[in-house]
DNA sequence: AGCACGCCGACT
DNA sequence: GTCGGCGTGCTC
């Protein structure tokens, strides 16, 4: 007999679980995972709608209790059931429970269900009220709730429903039994409110691409005509007008009655971004984005699934747009690192796009002009079509790029942080009254605190990372907050000769304003975007003109229009290039990239001046001809010989613990149990992670190589059921992470 | 969510 | 004793 487990589709939090019910030997070949039942349940054996999660030969209750599946609805098969089997594809895809790939899919249930704002109408005529009320009071009988109830309709017509089951302490049977007796309607009411608010009606403009964009455009949709569905990469280099294409794309699916989504990193999600699409779109937009609460989330979904919107436009989550007939979903800046979930199930929105494409028969267009390595391999194998935008839209130059060796800045005593060619093309713009940006690849880079008689260095207590000194003249650990004030003695040793090596933003913006001290410097980090729009105030300072330079971390980089910049000075390339991590080369040479776009986007001609002690390093290079063919080519060679994705694939098990010994005998005990039954697998570690402890927990890892994904998988399910039998360690948990992005 | 069960106060 | 309303708990 085969089982399965089936989530019912009633949204109340204590039936946010599966229920086993024994599949027919007629329905076998109809039900899979993700099939829509119609199941009998509870006592009265209604029929309710299910989803199947998973099928079982093992019943895991009473079999006597259990029965069996009704039917498969015969019609208008709901919204959710693709999603449900996504659900299903990213639990086994990425290692997750069902529960919580659920949760990731169906936000809605995650907390307190959608409670419709219901409200209770009076539906009775004065008179009528009057007898139905006095025959009331004239039973005599116990009716003190009902008396209650009528009394307040009769003071107020209108009651919210929560008011009469809180305030009032109605039970919700006899609310019901009201309903029943239509002595009253009961309304639902959402206020669905639009997050783009009420704004004045789009206005119609007219596009006119240029003959690449409509090449791209086309050929998508002669596919798209012909019934061909696929994964494109759309290969285009900066300000090609990549934006222009996507909608072009969407009307063309809009058209067949069909819906678009819209994927964009969450940085990248501005106002004007958004309004591009609300011009062109108007109300059939709706976006979402991290500052709302799960309740405006909740209504967009509703509003995607009553067909009041046709594209959604946001970051990751809205991936998931219960859409009743999607056929395009479109990523841009699809190498983001930030498309990859930091949270179990550890999804990549790139392959789920791709699998939920296929799940609707739909359409992806993964766009970038410094495409992951992922989707041009793919593209290359062939999995992926290529569509290419070669030139910038107004056929502006690319900007002149000078790469400095610092090493040998220092050998002819240049001590500063600013190179002399820096200094030189910095001075010149001053002086035309041009702007320049300085990227500074992190944040707070060596800002520790060290004793120059012992070399102890300040740590923080919690995390294994160092703290950093601040103006405030506080000390300050970036991964868990904790703040503590600057000491005026070595801890270890006593002595006083205790200091911080300012480097990160603060200490250049001082030097810069040392060497030139009539410029107006903006400052752009995590210590001075703090407040609300603190991030989009700097920005619009420095568009409107207040400063001549504006100093800044990653955010500068990405995707911001300046005019008048015509200079954009790399401080210290190689930052990202020493991260221990098989990826630092690819964020690099897109760093890079990025920031060489934002010199000369206006109609003067830019200069791009990078820093770095590798200057043969090919991923400068590369970056400095701004050529991605010549990068990739050296990369991938790399990948293939490392064999690191996307040549093959990596499974993580990370293992977190209070205890360092918990975490360390239990990796262990994994590694041996992984060793013995999967001897041919490549395995490494487990050792601690990169950044050994953070908030006192504690991380060891192990990671394992293999061509064959599914083999990944069969250990990852291995593990899971050793670790739930057996484990003689259980204060530490596991969480697995495939192809990871960053941690190991 | 919605149904049955069982508790408790009033009526024959 | 028995009837009927109302809160409580369970649903494979």
């Amino acid at each position: 007999m085969q089982y399965a487990d089936i989530i019912i589709d009633i949204s109340h939090e204590q039936l946010d679980r599966t229920f086993q019910y024994a599949v027919p030997p007629e329905l076998q070949e109809r039900i899979q995972v993700g099939s829509p039942v119609v199941i009998p349940f509870g006592k009265g054996n209604r029929a309710i709608t299910g989803y199947v999660v998973n099928l079982t030969d093992e019943p895991n209750w009473d079999p006597a209790k259990i029965k069996p599946i009704a039917r498969i609805p015969s019609e208008g098969v709901p919204i959710e059931s693709h999603l449900i089997a996504l659900a299903y594809w990213m639990k086994s895809h990425y290692g997750a429970t069902m529960n919580q790939a659920l949760r990731t899919v169906i936000p809605i249930k995650q907390k307190a269900a959608p409670k419709e704002k219901k409200v209770l109408h009076l539906a009775l005529e004065e008179q009528q009220l009057q007898d139905v009320y006095t025959d009331l009071i004239s039973r005599k009988r116990h009716s003190i709730p009902k008396q209650r109830l009528f009394e307040a309709l009769m003071e107020q017509p209108d009651i919210p429903w929560d008011v009469v089951t809180g305030k009032l302490g109605i039970a919700s049977t006899v609310i019901r039994d009201f309903e029943k007796n239509a002595w009253i309607t009961i309304e639902s009411i959402r206020d669905y409110r639009n997050p783009l608010g009420t704004i004045h009606a789009p206005k119609r403009v007219e596009v006119t691409l240029n003959e690449e964009q409509e090449i791209a455009v086309e050929s998508f949709a002669a596919d798209y005509d012909m019934g061909i569905r696929k994964p494109y990469l759309l290969y285009g280099v900066t300000g090609s007008g990549k934006t222009e294409v996507y909608m072009e794309m969407i009307s063309h699916v809009l058209e067949q009655g069909r819906q678009a989504i819209v994927l964009i990193p969450e940085i990248a999600l501005t106002y004007q971004t958004v309004m591009r699409f609300y011009q062109r779109f108007g109300e059939a937009v709706s976006i979402l984005n991290s500052r709302m609460s799960p309740g405006e989330r909740y209504d967009q979904f509703e509003r995607a699934k009553k067909g009041d919107i046709q594209i959604m436009v946001g970051p990751r989550s809205a991936l998931f747009t219960p859409f009743p007939d999607l056929g395009l979903i479109i990523i841009d800046e699809e190498h983001e690192p930030t498309y990859k979930s930091e949270q179990v199930p550890r999804y990549h929105a790139r392959e789920t796009a791709v699998y939920r494409a296929k799940l609707t028969n739909a359409s992806v267009i993964l766009g970038s002009a410094t495409p992951s390595l992922e989707s041009f391999y793919r593209m290359e194998q062939g999995e992926y079509g290529l569509l290419r935008l070669s030139k910038r839209v107004e056929e502006r130059n690319l900007p002149e790029c000078d790469i400095v060796d610092l090493r040998q800045e220092l050998m002819e005593g240049n001590r500063s942080i600013i190179s002399r060619r820096l200094q030189e093309l910095l001075a010149d713009r001053l002086e035309r009254g041009e702007q320049s940006m300085l990227f500074l690849n992190r944040r707070g880079m060596m800002g520790f605190v060290s004793c120059r008689a012992c070399g102890e260095v300040l740590k923080c207590p919690h995390c294994d990372v160092s703290l950093s000194m601040h103006r405030d003249g506080k000390l300050h650990c970036h991964y868990c907050g904790y703040t503590t004030p600057m000491v005026s003695k070595c801890p270890s040793c006593g002595s006083k000769y205790i200091g911080g090596f300012k480097a990160g933003t603060q200490k250049i913006e001082e030097t810069v304003q040392k060497m030139f001290p009539k410029a107006r410097i903006l400052r752009m980090d995590a210590d001075t975007t703090k407040g609300k729009n603190g991030h989009q105030d700097i920005l619009n300072a420095f568009a409107n003109e207040e400063a001549d330079i504006l100093l800044g971390t990653q955010m500068i980089v990405k995707g911001h229009d300046f005019p008048k910049v015509t200079l954009m000075g790399v401080l210290a390339a190689d930052m990202s290039l020493n991260a221990n991590d098989f990826r630092s080369a690819e964020r690099t040479f897109d760093l890079l990239t990025q920031a060489s776009g934002r010199a000369g986007r206006g109609e003067l001609p830019g200069n791009v001046v990078i820093q770095t002690y590798q200057p043969e390093h090919y991923s400068i290079v590369a970056a400095a001809k701004s050529d991605y063919d010549d990068f990739y080519k050296q990369e991938i060679v790399y990948r293939r010989m490392m064999a690191y994705p996307p040549c093959a694939h990596m499974l993580l098990v990370s293992v977190t613990s209070l205890s360092d010994a918990e975490a360390a005998g239990k990796s262990q005990e994994i590694a041996d149990y992984i060793k013995e039954k999967y001897p041919k697998v490549f395995l490494a570690g487990p050792h601690d992670a990169g950044i050994k402890k953070v908030n006192d927990i504690y991380r060891r890892i192990l990671y394992m190589k293999s061509d064959d994904y599914e083999e990944l998988v069969a250990i990852k399910d291995a593990v899971e059921a050793y670790n739930r039998d057996n484990s003689r360690y259980r204060k530490a948990s596991i969480w697995f992470d495939f192809d990871p992005m960053s941690g190991f």
